[in-house]
RNA sequence: GGGCGUAUAGCUCAGUGGUAGAGCACUUCGUUGACAUCGAAGGGGUCGGGAGUUCAACUCUCUCUACGCCCA
């Protein structure tokens, strides 16, 4: 088999993916090696590979492909996550194309409807992430809503409950009147949005006054809002209790003029004496501040009025005194109709109330206005994109604040390493200052809360419903809590409920080699109060470890978690938080976050700007793997990456060239190496190679280690390109060609060298192709993390003339070089591209065709440097045009001087030369040797640098100096002798 | 208001206590049988402003400015 002439991605990468897919290589069998683990972050079930998916897998890939390569029992967990809101509004949408709602079906049928959606429409994904190489366990593919996480949902929410760290309670929560369930506070996003500020006469009862002048024969307070609607709830004027003001008011009563009700003036910090005029009206049932305000005043939360139903409409509050004109209003205006915001400006208006906001246009005329335009920070739902509404209802929430500790501890102790370090504050401070977590939905599909009530209100929680029973005792009605728990609930217990929890927990024995991580030179203290779970209220619970040999005893901790930043909140944390409550240990050792990708000029990818790139056409246009290397370049940590395809395009240009070397190679007899080891060699340029393949792989590993991913992509690629095609191939051209007859067709390693002319060229032409086959390899496999598909094809495409391989490339085995770096090669082979490229630059500046030969007369040459020569007089012939070399002077003439290392190299010039030219030439070199060597030596004559400095710098400068002076006096004398 | 990040070649970005690099773009040249999705050579930066530490600062500290993000 030959290679193609071009290199077409897509007729390759199908064909490989699936060839591994089925041969189960994602997940080899290495029940014996080293465990690494790393868990997807599960996309939802209804979404499309989108670039940030891109980026965020093929980050993990590369890991998990080299880890897998290093021969680890590499583990990539993968599955889809049930996505609740995201999830039923899609379904939801779809009924609503067909005039159909979801509450046309009882709850289970909704369910399974979304089941049936899911079964056929969900999960476009995974395909998709396999069109991007990515190499997961498919065989385990996980779900959040499957038997195994399920009954992990169940017994975190029960042991969580019995430990006092789940609860529920009657406080504000952020209701999304779109959607028509409680979210949580990550899930509001705040935009400044335009808004009015309106400010009211507040009118006083009993004939209290205040300095104003009379009003409808009372007085009033003012207060200022910028959400006029909510009076209908108002229970307090809040006034700060130091505000000299109002002292005489504080305690005394507002007759409110819409609803009638009365209420009190209350000190309270809360009261911003500087904003508006310093008396703020009170809404505990609609405003997270009020709400706290409300309970200082006294207020129970059962107590607080609500006058909004869940879509944001106006129902009567409990005492009965919201005009019924209101009822049944949208909060505010909603399709172009009025709301009750609109209604309760101009209720107050016409009772004299409002206290107009007075301006002057330009001609210093004074106008009047409803309201003050202001810009108000609005909360809305991240999903359902409506204003958010605080709203009084019974919800459950997880004491987030207890969980939070021992996650900070984690990350503080270095049992968590976030990467990048500056991530930590971010984790800290969010984590110190956690409230508590709200996790039910009240929506359908999701985890069903495992609570049952009496017809008390009573709350039984357990397993399942006998269990509940058994609980409240036979013949009591249960009724089961209709709410589902947040998405990310679920989605926090991944890296241990993939894994088999709780199923393969089992009692810890006695002995104490059982169960990992605690108390065992981890850093964690198994007295460690922090880390300890809290006790059940009926006593110490059986402690449970993962069963020895199982997936969760192996891969728990995960090594590694890869996530964008955006959810390091959401889900992180969580994670860290659920992980350490329920394994006593951290999720995973490490936590790197990357960035977003960003569009090319910057701006955020968004649908509604139109400016997404889908990587899908990425991947038709320029292959799955140029995609890859791209996001691996580009992911320096801490920076967001901006989309470039022109940048993705020279990547596709990279594969190409490897493509085209591997070709050269084929051709040449050059195939897949046979030892694992470097071959021995003795020619300079194979021992040079060897060598820089030696500090590549070094520079990787190390890059990888350090996830440096730009790092790690930046030494292959300019290994590859610079080192191997640029130079080393050219330079092993001539040795190759000591093989006087092409093998054509190939007919393999023996075939070929048999036609060689002589036995030392021979050896030369063999050993070349065992090298330059050995490198090729260690190229292929050290690129396969990065660009899986084409080092796959490459992998059993060289190797057809001998046999093929043994194993593909994804199960290979990664380099182990087991060579020196060889000093005197790479000076040589160092000095031979440095003659050379300054050869062709004297040419080009001198206009001298390229392609012209010289002969070249050495000054100052040792008998060495005669070796040297005399060793690489092919290279320095077909590659450099140096065809012959003399040590005897030049003869008269032009010429151009090239110095290097000491020695100059004299090159006669036929015919007319522009000496003026090669002075320049000259003249532009030795200035900056000497602009170098005079910063050298000022540097040098600084006796404050020579005593203080360290040694080695000192010693530096000296040789540097040394070198410099050197090479200014070669090219003076250069200049000197064209006169 | 609190926190974080970023400002380096025309563009996108690396980088190190000892006077700067890559890719793209640009200029010139090029069919020496792997590759024009290429090769060779080259031009281009007072490393955002200011101050400090140091023998030495693009690199460390402070400050200012601009932009971005998160939280309140």
């Amino acid at each position: 088999m030959t290679l193609d002439k071009n290199f077409d991605p897509a007729a390759i990468e199908a064909r490989w993916y699936a060839h591994w897919e089925k041969s189960g290589q994602f997940r080899p069998e290495r029940g014996d090696a080293e465990p690494f683990t790393i868990v997807n972050p599960p996309p939802n079930v209804t979404g499309s590979l989108h670039i940030g998916h891109a980026l965020d897998n093929t980050l993990q890939d590369i890991i998990i492909r080299h880890e897998r390569l290093k021969g680890k029992d590499a583990l990539w967990v993968v599955g889809m996550d049930h996505a609740g809101i995201a999830t039923q509004m899609v379904v939801e949408r779809q009924m609503e194309e067909r005039q159909d709602k979801r509450t046309n079906y009882t709850r289970e049928e909704f369910v399974e409807k979304v089941w049936e959606w899911k079964e056929e429409s969900g999960g476009a994904i995974t395909g998709q992430l396999r069109r991007l190489g990515c190499s997961m366990d498919w065989s385990n593919e996980r779900f959040t809503m499957d038997d195994g996480m399920n009954e992990a949902v169940l017994k975190v929410f029960v042991d969580l409950y019995n430990d006092g760290l789940i609860y529920r309670d009657k406080r504000l929560v952020n209701w999304d009147p779109a959607l028509k369930t409680a979210i949580s506070d990550l899930e509001v996003e705040t935009v400044d949005t335009k808004g009015s500020f309106w400010h009211f006469k507040y009118p006083l009862a009993d004939g209290v006054t205040l300095d104003h002048p009379d009003f409808r024969g009372q007085d009033f307070i003012e207060v200022a809002t910028t959400r006029p609607e909510t009076m209908l709830a108002d229970m307090a004027v809040a006034v700060h209790p130091s505000d000299e003001r109002y002292q005489s008011v504080i305690g005394k009563e507002i007759e409110q003029p819409i609803t009638g009700r009365r209420f009190k003036i209350v000190a309270d910090e809360h009261a911003d004496p500087e904003l508006g005029s310093g008396a703020v009206k009170i809404t505990p049932g609609h405003d997270f501040n009020d709400f706290e305000v409300g309970k200082r005043a006294g207020f129970a939360a059962g107590e607080m009025l609500n006058m909004l139903d869940g879509e944001a409409n106006v129902c009567q509050s409990a005492d009965g005194l919201i005009p019924e004109e209101f009822i049944g209003l949208h909060r505010f205006k909603k399709d172009g109709v009025d709301g009750a915001r609109e209604l309760v400006v101009q209720r107050m208006k016409e009772l004299g109330c409002l206290i107009p906001h007075v301006t002057k246009n330009k001609d210093g005329e004074t106008q009047e206005h409803d309201a003050e335009p202001r810009t108000i920070a609005t909360p809305f739902g991240d999903r359902g994109g409506v204003v958010i509404e605080p709203w009084l209802t019974d919800q459950w929430y997880v004491d987030a604040e207890t969980l939070a500790q021992p996650a900070i501890k984690a990350v503080r102790d270095g049992s968590i390493e976030i990467v990048p370090k500056t991530w930590e504050k971010t984790w800290f401070n969010w984590m110190e200052n956690i409230q508590p977590w709200c996790v039910s939905r009240q929506l359908w599909w999701g985890h069903r809360i495992p609570a049952w009530f009496d017809d008390a209100g009573k709350i039984y929680v357990a397993e399942d419903e006998a269990a509940a029973q058994k609980q409240a005792g036979e013949g009591v009605a249960l009724t089961r809590d209709p709410d589902v728990l947040d998405t990310w609930f679920s989605s926090a217990l991944w890296p241990f409920g993939t894994l088999g929890w709780p199923e393969d927990m089992v009692p810890e024995k006695p002995s104490p080699l059982q169960g990992r991580g605690l108390g065992e030179g981890e850093s964690h203290d198994a007295s460690d109060t922090p880390l300890s779970p809290a006790l059940s209220p009926e006593g110490e619970r059986e402690r449970m470890v993962p069963r020895p040999g199982s997936d969760l005893e192996r891969h728990y901790p995960n090594d590694l978690l890869i996530s964008g930043f955006d959810i390091l909140f959401f889900w992180d944390a969580r994670m860290a938080m659920q992980g350490i409550q329920f394994m006593k240990d951290v999720p995973w050792k490490r936590l790197y976050l990357h960035g977003l990708v960003r569009a090319e000029d910057g701006s955020k990818m968004s649908k509604s700007k139109g400016n997404v790139v889908d990587p899908l056409g990425l991947i038709d246009q320029y292959g799955a793997d140029a995609l890859r290397f791209f996001m691996a370049a580009m992911e320096s940590q801490g920076r967001d990456i901006k989309m470039d395809d022109k940048r993705v395009e020279g990547y596709r240009n990279f594969a190409t060239k490897l493509w085209n070397a591997s070709r050269f190679c084929e051709v040449n007899g050059i195939g897949a190496s046979k030892t694992l080891r470097a071959p021995e060699a003795k020619l300079p340029v194979n021992r040079w190679i060897i060598s820089e393949v030696t500090e590549t792989l070094a520079a990787l590993d190390k890059a990888l280690g350090d996830l440096r991913f730009d790092a790690a992509a930046n030494t292959i690629y300019h290994f590859t390109w610079d080192r191997f095609c640029d130079w080393y191939l050219e330079l092993i051209k001539p040795i190759l060609s000591q093989d006087s007859v092409h093998p054509e067709p190939v007919e393999g390693l023996d075939g070929a060298a048999d036609r060689t002319s002589t036995s030392s060229a021979r050896a030369e032409v063999d050993e070349t192709r065992a090298v330059a086959g050995w490198v090729l390899d260690q190229i292929i496999v050290m690129l396969h993390p990065f660009m899986p598909f084409i080092t796959e094809e490459l992998w059993h495409s060289m190797a057809s003339e001998t046999g093929g391989r043994n194993y593909d490339l994804i199960v290979a085995k990664w380099p182990e070089p087991k060579a020196e770096i060889d000093a005197d090669a790479k000076a040589e082979v160092d000095w031979l591209i440095r003659l050379i490229s300054a050869t062709r630059t004297a040419k080009v500046e001198l206009n001298i065709a390229p392609g012209t030969k010289m002969t070249a007369h050495v000054r100052d040459g040792d008998d060495a440097l005669q070796e040297r020569i005399a060793r690489q007089s092919s290279a320095l012939d077909r590659v450099g045009r140096l065809e012959s070399f003399s040590f005897d002077p030049a003869p008269e003439g032009a010429t151009a001087q090239i110095v290097i290392d000491g020695a100059t190299y004299v090159l006669p010039l036929a015919g007319a030369i522009d000496i003026d030219a090669e002075k320049a030439r000259l003249n532009k070199a030795l200035e900056a040797v000497s602009k170098e060597a005079k910063s050298l030596e000022g540097r040098l004559g600084n006796a404050n640098f020579v005593e203080k400095a360290k040694p080695e710098a000192v010693e530096k400068a000296r040789a540097d100096l040394a070198d410099k002076s050197a090479e200014a006096e070669r090219l003076q004398a250069a200049l000197d002798r064209l006169g």
